[in-house]
DNA sequence: ATGCGCGACCTTTTT
DNA sequence: GGTCGCGCAT
C-alpha cells in the first residue's frame, strides 16, 4: 500500500481511513481533518474497488468539487464516472434513468423553492384558501416529504380537522399538479429515489450492488427520508460509512435528525466508531471555552477535542451598551489588528445569529473604510433574469411545465393578462391538458377574442422557434432565448450583466444536461475568496469555513438564543449554532453582545445571552462598555494583544503605496500638522523618510 | 393592467 | 424598519 495516502495522519484517522469492511461511525470534531480522512479513505478504497463503486454523499455542491479536487490530487484514476456528489444530484443521476417505473418522464424538470412556492399559492387560489399561509404550508411540505411521507400517507394518517385536513388536500393536489407537470421538487428527489427502491427491489438490487461502499459526509445533517436512503443502499454489505459531528447539527428546522448520528448503531449494530478528537485549527483557550459550552448540552456524544498548538490569547467577552458600539468596537479592531501588520482583511469573520444584524456592522465597517463582503446573500440562479431564461429553456424540454409557462407567459410583457391566462387555466382543466396543449387548442376553439389569440399565437410562435432552433451548446440556446423573446430590450442593465454572465457559465455545456442540473446548482460555489475583505457571515453560513480571527456579535436573549427557540431541543440547537461559531476561530475569538439593541421597529433592553454563563472566567478577558456616548477605544484590548500606539496617521506596521516605489511598510511616523514625517520601508528600495504633506502615500 | 398605499409580520436555509 | 402581498383606484 502506498503510503501517501496514510501519510501525516494521527492514529484515528489511519483508523478510519483503513478500516475495511462493515459499518463505521467517524465521529469528526470540528477542525479534526474530517474532509482529509473522507477522501483519503476513497482513494485508500479505491485501491481495491473501483472508484466508480463508491458513492459519495455530500450536502453541498461546495463540499462535493472540494472533494473530488482532494481526491484529484491523491489518485491518478480516472475520476469522470464516479459518483461524488451532493444527495441531489446522486437522486437525479439515478431517476432520470429510472423513473418510468414510477409514472413520469425522464426529461423531468426540478422545482426549486421558488416554483414550489408559486405553484403551491396557485393550489391555495383555486380551493379558496388564505393565499398568505402558503409559507407555512410549503414547509409542512417539505417536512413531510423529509419524513417519505407521501399524500397517501398523510392521508390515511390524518386527522381530518381543519388546517390538517385542508393541508392534506392541498397536499395531495400539489403532489398531483407535480406529476403532471411531469417535475419533481427538491425533496422529491430523494423521496421518490426511497419510493423507487422500495416499490422495484430489482432496481434497487442494482444499485445495491454497483455501490460497493458508501461514504456519507455531514452525516448530521441527514434528514430521515436521505437516512432511509442510505439504509437501502447499504444492506445486506452494510459498507457504509458516516461521518459527521452531532455537536454542530444546526439544520433540525430543515428536517435533519440528530437521532440518526445518535443512534446510528441501532440499526448499524456491529458499527464500529472512530473519534476524531485531535483539533488542528484553534489554540487551546479557543477550544476550552467552546468545549465548555457545548458540553451543557444533554444530548450528544461525548468528546473531547484538544489541540497541539499554543494556548493563545484568552477569548475576549464583551458587553457594550448599544449594537452601535459594538458594531465600531468591532471595526476598530478589526483596523487595528490590520494595520499592526498581524493579519489581512480575509482573515477577520464576523459571524450573527440573523441577517439583519449585518447592517449595523456594515455600517460600521464602511465608517473605518473596511472592504467587506456579506456572504450568502441571494443566490445568483435565484435571479429573476436567470430564473426567466432557465424556464424558457425549461418549457421548451418539457412542454407539460406549467409553472415554467406562467412564469414566462407574460414575461416579458405581451399583454397576456389574467383574464387570458384564466381561460387558458380553465380550458386546460377541462380538457386535462397542460397549459401549454390548451393554448394550442385554444388557437382552434372559440370563445376568444381576437385579440387574446393574437397573443397567445405571438408566444407559441416564440415557443415554436426557440424549440426546433438547433444549437451547438446551452449558450448558443439561451443567446437565442434572449433575443426572441425580446427580454434585451425590456431588461435594465444591470440584470442584463447577469445575464451575460448566466450565458457564459452555459458555455459549451449539453442542453438537456444544463437544464436538468440548473435547479440544482447554487452558485456561490465560484464565488471569488481571493479578494481582502472581512466576511460577514450567519452562523449557519459559517459551518465549514475557518478564519485567523472571529468576532460573534449579539450574544444576547432573544439573539441567540434566538426568541423562537422555547424547547429544550431547540435551545440546544442554538446552543451548538454558537459552538460552531467559535470553533472556526483560529487564534483570536471575541464574544460581544450590547445591552440596548434596534430590533423590528423598537428599542430592547437585551440580557447577556445565558450560554455566556457556563464560559469559564480564566481564560477570557472582560470587557464591559457602560452605556455612554463616549468613543468606545479599543485600547484595552489592545494593550493585551500587544502594546502598541492607538492609531495615528499611518500607524507603525501599517501598509502604504507610494506612486513610484510601490507598497512598504510604515516604520516610524511623528511630529503633527504640517510637519509630520514618515519612514516607510520599501521592500525593493529600502528605508525612506519622507514629509507627509509631499510624499503623496496611499493606504493600502 | 399597473401603481400605490396600507397592514402584517418578522430566523436560520446546504438542495 | 423594511419587505411583501393585497386591494383599491385609475
Amino acid at each position: 500500500m502506498s503510503n501517501a495516502i496514510l501519510e501525516g495522519l494521527n492514529a484515528q484517522q489511519k483508523e478510519a481511513i483503513t478500516h475495511s469492511n462493515g459499518p463505521m461511525l467517524i465521529l469528526a470534531g470540528a477542525g479534526s481533518g474530517k474532509t482529509r480522512v473522507i477522501t483519503r479513505r476513497f482513494a485508500y478504497l479505491s485501491k481495491k474497488i473501483s472508484p466508480n463503486s463508491i458513492l459519495t454523499v455530500t450536502f453541498t455542491n461546495k463540499a462535493a468539487g472540494e472533494m473530488k479536487e482532494r481526491i484529484a490530487e491523491l489518485s491518478k484514476k480516472d475520476l469522470k464516472k464516479t459518483w461524488i456528489g451532493t444527495f441531489h444530484s446522486q437522486c437525479n443521476r439515478i431517476l432520470r434513468k429510472e423513473i418510468s417505473a414510477l409514472g413520469y418522464q425522464n426529461d423531468f424538470s426540478i422545482y426549486d423553492s421558488d416554483d414550489q412556492c408559486n405553484l403551491v399559492r396557485h393550489i391555495l387560489k383555486e380551493f379558496k384558501i388564505c393565499e398568505a399561509l402558503y409559507k407555512g404550508i410549503v414547509g409542512r411540505i417539505s417536512g413531510l416529504k423529509a419524513q417519505s411521507v407521501t399524500p397517501e400517507d398523510f392521508l390515511s394518517n390524518g386527522e381530518g380537522f381543519g388546517f390538517e385536513e385542508r393541508l392534506a388536500r392541498v397536499y395531495v393536489r400539489y403532489q398531483d399538479e407535480l406529476k403532471r407537470c411531469n417535475a419533481l421538487d427538491f425533496d422529491d428527489l430523494i423521496m421518490l429515489t426511497v419510493k423507487l427502491f422500495e416499490s422495484h427491489p430489482d432496481v434497487l438490487e442494482k444499485y445495491r450492488k454497483k455501490f460497493k461502499h458508501i461514504l456519507v459526509d455531514e452525516f448530521q445533517d441527514t434528514n430521515a427520508a436521505q437516512y432511509n436512503l442510505l439504509k437501502l443502499l447499504s444492506s445486506g454489505h452494510s459498507n457504509i460509512c458516516a461521518v459527521g459531528d452531532d455537536d454542530q447539527s444546526i439544520y433540525g428546522f430543515r428536517g435533519a435528525n440528530i437521532k440518526n448520528i445518535l443512534s446510528f448503531e441501532k440499526d448499524f449494530p456491529k458499527a464500529k466508531i472512530v473519534k476524531l478528537e485531535q483539533n488542528y485549527r484553534s489554540t487551546k483557550n479557543i477550544l476550552h471555552v467552546s468545549g465548555c459550552i457545548i458540553n451543557e448540552n444533554q444530548q450528544r456524544r461525548e468528546k473531547t477535542l484538544w489541540s497541539d498548538r499554543d494556548t493563545g490569547e484568552q477569548v475576549c467577552q464583551c458587553w457594550f451598551g448599544s449594537e452601535g458600539e459594538e458594531s465600531t468596537y468591532i471595526a476598530k479592531m478589526i483596523k487595528e489588528l490590520y494595520l499592526k501588520g498581524m493579519y489581512n482583511y480575509t482573515d477577520f469573520a464576523i459571524l450573527y445569529r440573523i441577517n439583519v444584524q449585518s447592517r449595523v456592522l456594515e455600517d460600521a465597517l464602511r465608517h473605518e473604510k473596511i472592504p467587506y463582503r456579506v456572504v450568502g446573500s441571494i443566490s445568483f440562479y435565484q435571479r429573476k433574469e436567470i430564473k426567466d431564461m432557465s424556464a424558457y429553456m425549461r418549457l421548451s424540454i418539457n412542454p407539460d411545465d406549467n409553472v415554467s409557462l406562467r412564469r414566462i407567459i407574460n414575461t416579458p410583457n405581451r399583454g397576456i393578462g389574467a383574464s387570458t391566462l384564466s381561460k387558458v387555466e380553465q380550458y386546460a382543466k377541462k380538457n386535462n391538458f397542460s397549459l401549454f396543449a390548451s393554448i394550442k387548442g385554444l388557437m382552434k376553439a372559440n370563445g376568444m377574442t381576437a385579440a387574446a389569440k393574437e397573443k397567445l399565437d405571438a408566444f407559441l410562435k416564440i415557443m415554436n422557434d426557440i424549440s426546433s432552433g438547433s444549437y451547438k451548446d446551452s449558450a448558443d440556446m439561451l443567446r437565442t432565448i434572449y433575443i426572441q423573446t425580446g427580454y434585451n430590450e425590456f431588461i435594465e442593465e444591470a440584470r442584463a450583466e447577469n445575464v451575460r454572465e448566466f450565458i457564459d457559465a452555459a458555455e459549451g455545456h449539453n442542453i438537456d444536461d444544463f437544464v436538468s442540473s440548473i435547479s440544482l446548482m447554487s452558485g456561490e460555489e465560484n464565488a471569488d475568496q481571493k479578494e481582502n475583505v472581512v466576511s460577514l457571515v450567519t452562523l449557519h453560513g459559517a459551518k465549514g469555513l475557518e478564519f485567523p480571527v472571529v468576532f460573534i456579535s449579539g450574544l444576547e436573549e432573544g439573539v441567540l438564543p434566538y426568541f423562537k427557540a422555547e424547547s429544550p431541543q431547540e435551545v440546544d440547537e442554538e446552543r451548538r449554532l454558537l459552538y460552531v461559531g467559535m470553533t472556526r476561530a483560529q487564534d483570536l475569538l471575541w464574544l460581544s453582545g450590547a445591552r440596548k439593541r434596534r430590533l423590528f421597529a423598537k428599542v430592547q433592553e437585551q440580557e447577556p445571552s445565558r450560554f455566556l454563563s457556563h464560559i469559564p472566567q480564566e481564560v477570557c478577558r472582560m470587557i464591559v462598555k457602560p452605556a455612554s456616548k463616549a468613543t468606545s477605544s479599543p485600547t484595552k484590548v489592545s494593550k493585551r494583544i500587544k502594546s502598541f500606539k492607538p492609531v495615528s496617521a499611518y500607524a507603525i506596521g501599517s501598509r502604504v503605496k507610494h506612486p513610484k516605489w510601490g507598497v512598504g511598510v510604515v516604520r516610524d511616523c511623528y511630529g503633527d500638522g504640517e510637519d509630520q514625517k514618515i519612514t516607510v520601508n520599501f521592500p525593493a528600495i529600502g528605508v525612506k523618510r519622507l514629509a507627509l504633506k509631499f510624499a503623496n502615500l496611499e493606504r493600502v
